[in-house]
DNA sequence: TCAGTTGTTTATAT
DNA sequence: AATATAAACAACTG
């Protein structure tokens, strides 16, 4: 489930619950996912401390607790919850934040991505790594010179995380679905002007994904009819289905030609 | 039983 | 150096 405006949504989660609470106990029901630091370590670091305003760059979700942050990644599975009092965990639950007005738990069935932690600012961004500039962010002219600096595939592009930072494979195909621009196409054949088409594609699936905090499958989206092959929703021809950098990528083989 | 799955890393090849 | 591909990670679904 997890891209940029599912953890957008992670993130207005994590606000509401636990920004502003105390952390009371740290409990790590698996520790497996504590990526780079132990059950006792992450509780002396956290507990007693105050969870800021958590920010999100691309797929992760940055939670700063007045010295030490929090990084969450939510692989393909993951996602937060609150955790009622006296209801008990769910199954895929690996760590609960017990703070000074509820629970928040990170569920993650797969168990790909995990839980890092932080000592500072520096150590975060050695986490996060060199991840390129948010995608919901990116200004028009720095996309047109991504795309005009690179020979691969644009889905390829779209997809890594150190060139643009928050794009997977549902959001990708949404935007090439939007810019009409086959999935398959590389970047050396693509225009200044489609380049600047699919940034304003991008922006809008963006935009409008984040208002529901995940990528919709209403009505005029490629979620929608992507896992049974259904009508393009524009012009209603059935959508194609195949593996294109490495994914299983969904297009319409009429409005999305491999040349235009 | 087997293929497939929203993500990332690693190894290997081009 | 970039880029491409496949496999691995893990757990579940149809």
């Amino acid at each position: 489930m997890p891209e940029l405006p599912d953890v957008e949504g992670f993130r207005r989660h994590f606000n509401r619950s636990a920004a502003g609470r105390r952390v009371e106990r740290v409990e790590v029901l698996d520790r497996a996912m504590l990526r780079n630091s132990s059950p006792q370590g992450i509780g002396r670091a956290l507990r007693g401390r105050r969870f800021e305003e958590a920010t999100r760059r691309g797929k992760w979700l940055v939670a700063p607790a007045a010295g030490p942050i929090l990084l969450l990644h939510f692989g393909m599975t993951g996602l937060l919850a609150d955790l009622a009092p006296g209801v008990a965990p769910h199954r895929h639950d690996r760590l609960l934040l017990h703070l000074d007005g509820g629970v928040v738990a990170y569920r993650n069935m797969r168990r790909f991505g995990g839980v890092w932690l932080a000592r500072g600012r520096d150590e975060a961004d050695g986490v996060l790594g060199p991840l390129g500039p948010d995608a919901g962010r990116i200004d028009r002219d720095d996309f047109v010179r991504l795309v005009e600096g690179r020979r691969g595939g644009i889905k390829a592009l779209l997809m890594d995380q150190k060139a643009i930072a928050g794009v997977g494979n549902l959001l990708s195909d949404e935007a090439l679905w939007r810019a009409r621009i086959n999935p398959k196409r590389s970047t050396s054949t693509l225009s200044p002007r489609a380049a600047r088409r699919l940034h304003e594609a991008l922006r809008d699936t963006i935009r409008q994904a984040n208002r529901h905090g995940r990528i919709p499958s209403t009505e005029g989206w490629l979620t929608g009819v992507r896992d049974d092959r259904g009508p393009c929703p524009r012009c209603g021809t059935c959508v194609s289905k195949g593996t294109v950098a490495g994914r299983t990528a969904c297009w319409c083989p009429r409005c999305q030609q491999r040349l235009r």
